[in-house]
DNA sequence: TATAATATCTATAGATTAAATAGACATTGT
DNA sequence: ACAATGTCTATTTAATCTATAGATATTATA
């Protein structure tokens, strides 16, 4: 289950992903526009601009915008950025952790290899998707909805 | 990310799975044996049964035993009951919800439509993976760490 | 029928993590 | 110089996960 901070840091992303890169925009106006809490709002931004994602600019006219375009960042980037990775177990995160607290022998365990292969599964849509594709088809979903609209009009 | 009560689940299982089905087997050898907390185990366990994946027998000899066999309980049911689901979004659960707290049009929201994709990439995996699978892969992979030490020795 | 062995149930405590908030600080345009 | 902005550090609150305790119901068997 992905957290709260991880939808509100997608919903950034579409949002800014709709404005021109040379307008800096507010934490302030995104958390309004997309109602996300201010302050919780401000660090997921900082973690995304640390992260090469965003840019930001300080002092008066400053705001943060998108550091990449929407097609070269991809969805599964952003979940690892804001989750710490998206395995269903700690042992087989990318990171230094090949270690499991509770089994000795990682190579022969079950669990671990059935788990393995959800990575893969996940992590082949999850890297593969990118923020210009999420947004394409929520544009094609809407655009679907008002045709059916018309029709019953 | 799993939680360790289905990790402690599954390692139950596959621990009943080597046993014969008309040997009962006590909660506290389990917990002894995997190193679970009883009385967390016996939470486990109860669910387990109340879904029909296990049964039990009360009083002396009593314990638990698989219901069905393990080519017959899949590994997505597992995580199901214990963690109640494994949607990455709370709105595209199998459950009650189609609701979004955060979302007024579900149907054209862009993280729900990349996150079902998700969901049916974990799915075709868990379903598809039975406790028979995960013992037998475990299996394999231990005679194959056993066959590089014999050439290593 | 008494007793011991067992699962079942209800409740709660403790630990960890997620979410939200507060306020001081640094930078920049005008 | 000042106002507008992002950055940083710390704290609080809430939720969830993990673990534990103890009373109760059921059963085999001596």
């Amino acid at each position: 289950m992905i957290s709260r901070k991880t939808k509100y840091a997608l919903k950034a992303l579409i949002n800014l992903a709709g404005q021109p890169t040379d307008e800096p925009v507010l934490i302030s106006e995104l958390a309004r526009q997309e109602q996300i809490p201010r302050k919780f709002l401000e660090a997921i931004l900082l973690s995304l601009k640390n992260v090469g994602v965003l840019q930001s600019k300080i002092g008066k006219g400053g705001g943060y915008f998108l550091a990449k375009e929407p097609r070269n960042i991809s969805i599964g980037n952003i979940v690892k950025v804001l989750e710490g990775g998206y395995s269903p177990l700690q042992c087989l995160n990318d990171n230094i952790s090949p270690e499991c607290d509770e089994c000795n022998e990682p190579s022969s365990c079950g669990i671990r290899l059935v788990m393995s292969d959800v990575l893969m599964a996940i992590s082949s849509v999850l890297e593969t998707t990118t923020l210009a594709d999420m947004i394409e088809r929520s544009d094609n979903a809407k655009r679907a909805n008002l045709k059916i609209m018309d029709f019953s009009i």
